[in-house]
DNA sequence: ATGTTTCCATACAAGCCTGTATGGTCTGGC
DNA sequence: GCCAGACCATACAGGCTTGTATGGAAACAT
């Protein structure tokens, strides 16, 4: 610890730092939306008045620019470092499953939010849109490795990142068992060969356990 | 154009009804999304004053309702249908690819606009999800009688639709010639049969020729 | 042509949200 | 102890939207 020099104070108990409504506002996007993200109802939230919002962004319009460089520092990179090192196909896939369900730094919930968001704030849309791209680039890259000639593990790559999407913007919600039935037939759609079912065990395993809690 | 000595009564054909109102609100919905379908504004659009929105509805709800009911008349059955007539894999789903990007009672940006509102809204979620479920079970039933066992038709027509959807989240937008040039790989993904390149090359023509104008 | 219905314009009263101005309170360094 | 700066509360002005009330004009029947 420094002791001469003025040192970053740790957020106190009771006072908020700008990062607390930047979270705020993005569980406030998820939730509603982005028109829902006000500052009246943000204080709400925070029990707090609007006075303090004032002292930490110039207005709404930096508070939104705060959301979208949040999201975007969170996202970059997430995909290509995990799928970097699958060494086998079945490997990889699961991987690329685990993803959405289970890693913290991915949150499927606030990607639909931000697209939604995008659709209409051409801003938005082209950051969005990029890292879409890089994710799809770096399945493509990933399929590639796999032996996939290049045009096709493109195509593949998109068939696999979009239909992701597709399912969570349609809101599907089956069971995991019901899932986990789909695994080798998704498996089978998405690669063109079979699974590896002694690599798959361990995943079914985990997910299985994963629905019980 | 002052309208001093004018006793030229034009016919002030420029009578709205409900509908027009409804429409509006749709083109303002897909262009802004919900919270921008408000009389104020729809009222400017149509150059008439709110007195005249206040006549046809009773209030903002309800014009809303409507909206929600004209998008699911319009859209009911139409792949059900379109699909129905398919004699063949290759023609199926050159069909199921010619509705999202020809078909006039069918828009893409209007449903995508839909599923944003049915995020946030839960009646509108519910709508939206049954149009869904109801698309899903015609492509099913497509594969089906291709021949495919239940479970892996109900898997690829999951994996065809999502993409669909994905894809236009996405706002992907690649050139007509892209396009073509990925068909035949798709259609191996979706179907993990052939195409059928001579039933294909119509299609082939008439999107090329679309792309020319 | 005349009265009724249909359709629209205008004015007004609420409510909500933003941004600013200003003053209060807590915290840490000197 | 005191002071400066960080943090927050409160009050106010301006703008925008909804819904209602009410009067007027066009269309249509009789």
């Amino acid at each position: 610890m420094n002791q001469h020099q003025t040192t970053i104070r740790e957020p106190q108990r009771n006072r908020l730092t700008g990062d607390d409504w930047v979270k705020a506002g993005l569980n406030m996007l998820v939730a509603e939306g982005v028109d829902a993200v006000q500052i009246t109802r943000l204080a709400a939230d925070l029990d707090v008045s609007r006075g303090s919002f004032y002292w930490h962004f110039d207005n709404r319009e930096s508070l939104l620019d705060a959301m979208i460089a949040r999201w975007r520092a969170a996202n970059s990179d997430v995909m290509d470092q995990t799928l970097g090192e699958a060494e086998t196909l079945t490997g990889g896939m699961l991987t690329l499953f685990s993803i959405w369900v289970e890693d913290e730094r991915f949150s499927p919930l606030l990607d639909q939010a931000m697209r939604a968001w995008g659709r209409l704030s051409p801003t938005v849309g082209e950051v969005v849109g990029e890292e879409d791209d890089e994710r799809v680039a770096a399945i493509t890259r990933f399929f590639r490795r796999m032996g996939y000639e290049s045009g096709e593990a493109m195509v593949r790559a998109r068939v696999v990142y979009y239909t992701q999407i597709g399912y969570y913007a349609l809101n599907v919600e089956d069971s995991m068992t019901a899932r986990l039935d789909m695994l080798a037939t998704y498996f089978r759609i998405f690669t063109g060969r079979e699974i590896d079912e002694d690599e798959a065990a361990p995943f079914r395993a985990r997910q299985a356990e994963r629905a019980r809690s």
